[in-house]
DNA sequence: ATAAATGTTCACTAATTAGCTAACTTTGCA
DNA sequence: TGCAAAGTTAGCTAATTAGTGAACATTTAT
């Protein structure tokens, strides 16, 4: 892997230059990680929407600033649980899972 | 809470009377593990639809069976990234989370 | 009815999140 | 520029998940 391409066509292609084809153990932490990053992005366009600082979400949902900030940059895993109550005290919404093919 | 009303209406009504109104913070605690199990149920349907036991779909993801049992019935939360693993390279699928309103 | 397969519970350890405070950095604005 | 607000990082502890094997229970098939 890390051996760069030049030519890349498409994203698919710079994600299996850089790391490997689906399915193999280099990709799927990628892939892991790229949803986790999303969750961090949502969260944090989320808390915009509602024009809301770290630290006032942080006090709705009961935490701190510290740990939103972590959440938002992707510095830890996080369990469902705490991810439903952000969302449901932080934001008043509701969280739901699916499971796509 | 807990005070058996007779004459309910609907399952809003029931949950209003077992678990207080919604916001109140017994009522969360209940819907929280409603979705808990839930995601039990949705991951039990999903390994039986794809004729799996607990154990093979342990083998798959790198866990025991144990540990697939006490997911589906709710024994315990769940980390976001243990969740996608078990449904990546379970069933080679993929979880996708929206925040409904 | 019995055996085999499947699923659940128990008890424990190791790894990781969640929570907290303080210090540090960046951003926005007067 | 310089101040204040917002955000990030560091270090630590307590609580909880993830992982494991063994024992137990339930279901299925012969």
């Amino acid at each position: 892997m890390k051996k760069i391409n030049k030519n890349l066509t498409s994203f698919a292609d710079h994600l299996d230059s850089e790391y490997g084809k689906r399915g193999t153990e280099t990709r799927e932490k990628y892939e892991e990680g790229f949803e986790a990053f999303k969750l961090g992005v949502m969260l944090q366009e989320l808390r915009k929407e509602y024009g809301m600082t770290q630290e006032q979400l942080a006090e709705k949902c009961g935490t701190t600033k510290t740990y939103i900030s972590r959440i938002e940059n992707d510095a830890s895993d996080i369990r469902l649980s705490t991810l439903m109550r952000i969302i449901r005290e932080g934001f008043g919404r509701h969280l739901s899972l699916s499971v796509d093919i």
